[in-house]
DNA sequence: TAATTCAGCGCGTAC
DNA sequence: GTACGTGCTGAATTA
């Protein structure tokens, strides 16, 4: 059995919106106005698919691969989401009046202090009783006023305690408006599961999104975000949750693909990767504090992000002058990295695309734009692509493969939830120990790149203790 | 006129 | 950089 998305083959070989589902695909790109009646509408869905598969000049053989790996990839994702995920509701009722209860407190302490009630969660109203009542000095302006962001409110905070509790309490109120009731809302009454939708073509770099709900963004950390994914367990005792991640993927793939010596280097010997960023932006004989580590591992993710020292700044809470100089720096010390980088840039300006190791294509028009802020965008998104959409490449072709071998095997052990560079796995105890080996070996075993790819396997009870 | 729905926005979570 | 969800707000629509 062979699955295809007329879709796949577009947004694969062209720029146009990814936002479409598919009747407005089908009428913006071919006029046509599918059938309201769902029988006819996946015949005429089947069909349009079937046919552009068979037309072999749309298809650039050199993505050919890709669009075939995403077609294997639809019966998985399906697969996993009607699996689904069990949570224990119980559990996470609890936890939410205990968030409740602390969020209340904080509430009662914000009025206290102002001297009336007004609503919290309306920036609007805080922006009045900050900046017009308490008479609090503005900072960024936004088209509704002031921003009240958390960038902002910490700012704030230094002087003023109120905008501390007001961040506190949006914290706890984001728990549980979106963590917890959301999430009680869409588990399954039948199943007691969570079945997410997986958006095989959400994100242009080729990444997967999770929508309804969104178990991508489960909040992780301790307190309360740990004990939320301690929620999502096994159904029976007889199964244990195995996490296994990639470890550093993103950069260890810039390292690959740039060839950097350095960047190498650092990860052959099994150094730690952000402090020997810290070394290079403070000084091979700088004490290496954790404040240190935490800007240098800011820098790291902000150069695969294509970040700007703009962007930066606001994540290190510095000037962008001194951002952009970590910057500078990072690319003079990973002289690879910058040439690398330059010749992704070439290329996009060349062909009016950039493409992942394995030949994933993305579009990027506004490298061509007469507009100068819209070009400096699109190398933006440029840098980021090949980097981001060649981790999403590999974790996918490891999906695959891991869903054959679970195939051949007939394992009660079953692949749950994808997030990133991570997949959840339910693993019965009789298989724990080879699920282990063999999940680690496909996963590692994926990318050939001259420097290998490593994967953390835990287990546990549940998502958090397997998180390790 | 009142109630409901909708779209845009500000914000915050993840990788 | 890439996503998605929630709550608020004011406008549009409906009863």
């Amino acid at each position: 059995m062979s699955f295809l998305d007329i879709r796949h083959y577009k947004y694969l070989t062209s720029s146009i919106d990814r936002n479409l589902d598919f009747s407005a695909f089908m009428d913006f790109e071919h006029h046509y106005q599918v059938s309201e009646n769902k029988h006819e509408y996946s015949i005429e869905r089947s069909y349009f698919s079937y046919k552009e598969s068979l037309v072999e000049n749309t298809v650039d053989s050199s993505i050919q691969s890709i669009m075939d790996m995403e077609s294997k990839l639809i019966p998985i994702f399906a697969q996993m989401e009607r699996t689904g995920v069990y949570v224990d509701e119980k559990k996470l009722r609890d936890i939410g009046e205990d968030i409740a209860r602390e969020s209340k407190n904080k509430e009662l302490e914000i009025y206290d202090l102002v001297g009336e009630r007004f609503n919290i969660n309306s920036a609007k109203q805080v922006q009045v009783i900050l900046f017009e009542k308490l008479g609090i000095p503005v900072s960024k302006k936004i088209k509704t006023g002031y921003t009240v962001d958390n960038e902002a409110l910490s700012l704030i905070g230094q002087k003023y305690e109120i905008a501390n509790i007001i961040l506190q309490y949006r914290t706890l109120e984001k728990l549980r408006s979106t963590y917890i009731d959301g999430l009680l809302r869409v588990i399954n009454p039948h199943t007691k599961r969570i079945h997410t939708t997986y958006n095989q073509l959400g994100a242009s770099t080729g990444r997967l999104s999770s929508e309804s709900p969104n178990l991508q963004n489960i909040p992780s950390g301790s307190g309360y975000p740990a004990r939320i994914k301690s929620c999502f367990c096994p159904e029976s005792s007889e199964f244990s949750f195995l996490v296994a991640d990639y470890s550093q993927v993103e950069l260890r793939i810039l390292a690959s693909l740039s060839g950097d010596t350095s960047l190498i280097e650092t990860f052959v010997r099994g150094e730690d990767i952000h402090t020997r960023t810290a070394r290079f932006l403070f000084g091979e004989d700088a004490t290496i504090t954790s404040e240190l580590r935490r800007i240098a591992k800011s820098v790291n993710f902000g150069v695969i992000y294509g970040i700007t020292g703009f962007g930066l700044s606001k994540v290190i809470n510095t000037s962008p002058a001194e951002a952009t100089k970590y910057i500078d720096t990072f690319y003079a010390m990973y002289p690879g990295v910058r040439a690398y980088y330059q010749s992704i840039l070439d290329g996009a300006n060349k062909n009016g695309y950039v493409e992942t190791f394995y030949g994933r294509r993305r579009y990027i028009p506004g490298v061509r734009d007469s507009n100068k802020m819209i070009r400096a965008g699109a190398e933006r998104e440029a840098i980021n692509m090949p980097i981001q959409g060649t981790a999403a490449d590999i974790i996918k072709l490891a999906m695959l493969r891991i869903s054959n071998f679970l195939k051949e095997g007939t394992y009660k052990s079953r692949m749950l939830l994808q997030v990133h560079d991570e997949l959840v796995f339910e693993v019965h105890e009789s298989e724990k120990d080879m699920m282990e080996k063999q999940i680690r070996s496909i996963m590692e075993g994926v990318f050939p790149g001259p420097l290998k790819l490593l994967v953390d396997i835990h287990t546990g009870a549940n998502w958090s203790e397997a998180k390790g």
